[in-house]
DNA sequence: GATGAATGAGTATTCATTCAT
DNA sequence: CATGAATGAATACTCATTCAT
């Protein structure tokens, strides 16, 4: 009977949000975001079409503050600026949390891997290393921007000091390259697996690791 | 002013498919497919829009048609059903024939790399390595299912000969999983190279080889 | 903390009603009836949009409340009825007070001449000088109605006295046309004035006094 | 069965977008800009809302258009840059052909004074009399702004030399803010008169002209 | 064959109004 | 009284597809 407090307001807003974030992103990342329509989402999310934009501006804007939420909580898996050294045992460390990453937000990854893939998107996304981009650019230069290029730093200084442990002819930037690309490929393999078939799954991970230590 | 043979109005034809099929794909990869419109296909291409249904009896028709070229094209690199066996050596050809066709249909790959982010047509094409699909079906399960499942198996067992090589606890079936995974972070990789820009594609190339030989 | 008398609640039912009123009288006006958003109203006036529900019915309503109020507001600047006879002195008051009456209300005149502006909403006035009309009916038939048909046959009587005082060929009715346009014209120009610049203000009014009399 | 020309394309296109301006233009001036729907205006039409779009790029471009056609029909009538001196004579049928173009183009005016209601419109319009403004900008900055400001300036001289013609008190400013009233108001009535009670119309352009001349 | 006008089903978005608390 | 979450009908706009010429 009591007319609900502002906090009440707060947390049924809060919930519904992440509960239409939580479905869009299936949706998206499962069918494409233009194959999606704001219905099927209101319907799977189990609310009309209105309220959907009684808590996002646009289609457009659901899907920034998808990207914006998911890139803040892989950003907090990576400690990156802590001094910006990988030591071997860090190496180790870091690719099994990239592989836990993947696994963790799978379907998030499959959105994000297909945004990529669109020339503008992809854009965008290639400007955050330089500088501000601007359809996230709100949403993430700050976060993602930094939080790519340190990765990335650290990650080839990584490579370059490994220079020392090896032969005469050891080129860094290319065992780097491969790095990087196996990862990718890594991504893209796991991102559409099945969590019960992934039989193979711990195995590669350790040798990966064992052939970029 | 001669009047025109049937085959020269077949090779009209053809000119004109070619033509809308090229300009096609270039939106269909670059821009995604359902960024693309009809409109926008056929003026580039220089026609209306109503010609368009002329060749293609719809958009899907159109993708469906493309992919299938293409497929068939690829196909023809790969001469699989001469005996079935990979030697060493023809290992060799076979990463560099990838990475040929890679650079040489790069926008296709684009496409492709896209569609089987769909949840919908991955799962047609994964279907096409038991029995027939829908989707694509008519197109492409007669070529590029036998194709790709052709050239598993090839490669597959190439791997498990090369258990005779190894040492005792040498896994194929993780050297092989390595290797797809590889193969698709290298192919993710430079389907958004700029060609000028591929300094280490040679290296890689043979980096990838002398790794899985 | 002495509970409230049921008339002080009355006053503050009140007041809040003058507030929301005073609030969507500016915005109508300013932007529109259509371009005005429940919301926007219920920000500004610092309430929720529930209990705008609880004052009003409707949007519609609202509106019509507005009107009613203001159109009784001008009715008691024009004591009508007292004698229906307007001597000449009295005309110079009453274009005066029209003038008084316009500066005074400006925001609400530039809603009442949008609203005569469109189709329905003007026909449903004009009705009211016949019989009653509905969508503002129940608010200003009595009011309005009377008050409109009441000014003009005494300012039209006033005209047709000022006869005697011409010449031959003086027409009554062209010359009550003429000052009722001029009069239009004038309200259409101050209701847009900023109260800041009306230099002339007061020599308009004067010479239209002049002019008419 | 031969396929249409081009020219023929064009006159289809130009009679339909015609039609469409007309149509248009009715309702947005009876019934208000935003209380019509594109469905009635395409109902009323004939036409599909399809079609609209194959136009029209949106609504407001829709609106921009019509407002474009129009002020340039009334460019046409005031040959305003002929030498920017307006003789007694000429007065007389400038006023005349102010009236005609009211009554010509009566339905177009209806609009004009609405949009003039709306406070971010009317903005738009004041600034073309300084430089350019933005919603209508491409349309008519060059015509519209020139065009009002070459007759105010015109009318305005005109009214500077009759002070030659008056007595020592003659304030031609007074006198032609009453004009610029009296025009209003005489626009403001009849742009809402049905052409066949009119009675009044003729003597009142010539009661016009009289004061005035 | 070739054109582009025409259609209509589908999609994102808005907003007055309701209602549980 | 008061709140703002929730609804759904309405609206502008898009685009693959058809068809008369």
């Amino acid at each position: 009977m009591s007319p609900r407090t502002p906090k009440q307001f707060e947390e049924m807003r809060e919930g519904k949000k992440t509960l239409i974030m939580d479905v869009a992103l299936e949706h998206f990342a499962n069918d494409g975001f233009h194959n999606t329509t704001i219905n099927q989402i209101a319907k799977h999310a189990g609310i009309s079409k209105g309220l959907m934009y009684n808590y996002f501006a646009s289609k457009d804007t659901l899907l920034e503050e998808i990207i914006m939420r998911s890139v803040q909580e892989v950003y907090s898996h990576f400690d990156v600026n802590k001094d910006g050294f990988l030591s071997e045992e860090e190496f180790d460390f870091f690719v099994r949390r990239v592989s836990l990453v993947l696994k963790e937000k799978q379907i998030f990854w499959r959105l994000f891997f297909q945004l990529l893939m669109q020339n503008d998107v992809r854009e965008q996304f290639l400007k955050l290393f330089v500088n501000s981009g601007s359809l996230f650019q709100a949403a993430i230069d700050k976060k993602a921007g930094l939080f790519v290029s340190d990765i990335m730093k650290t990650v080839t200084e990584y490579f370059l000091r490994k220079r020392e442990r090896k032969e005469a002819d050891y080129d860094p930037y290319l065992d780097l390259n491969m790095f990087i690309i196996t990862l990718k490929g890594f991504a893209l393999t796991y991102i559409y697996m099945d969590q019960n078939e992934d039989l193979y799954y711990e195995n590669t991970v350790n040798r990966i690791i064992e052939m970029y230590k």
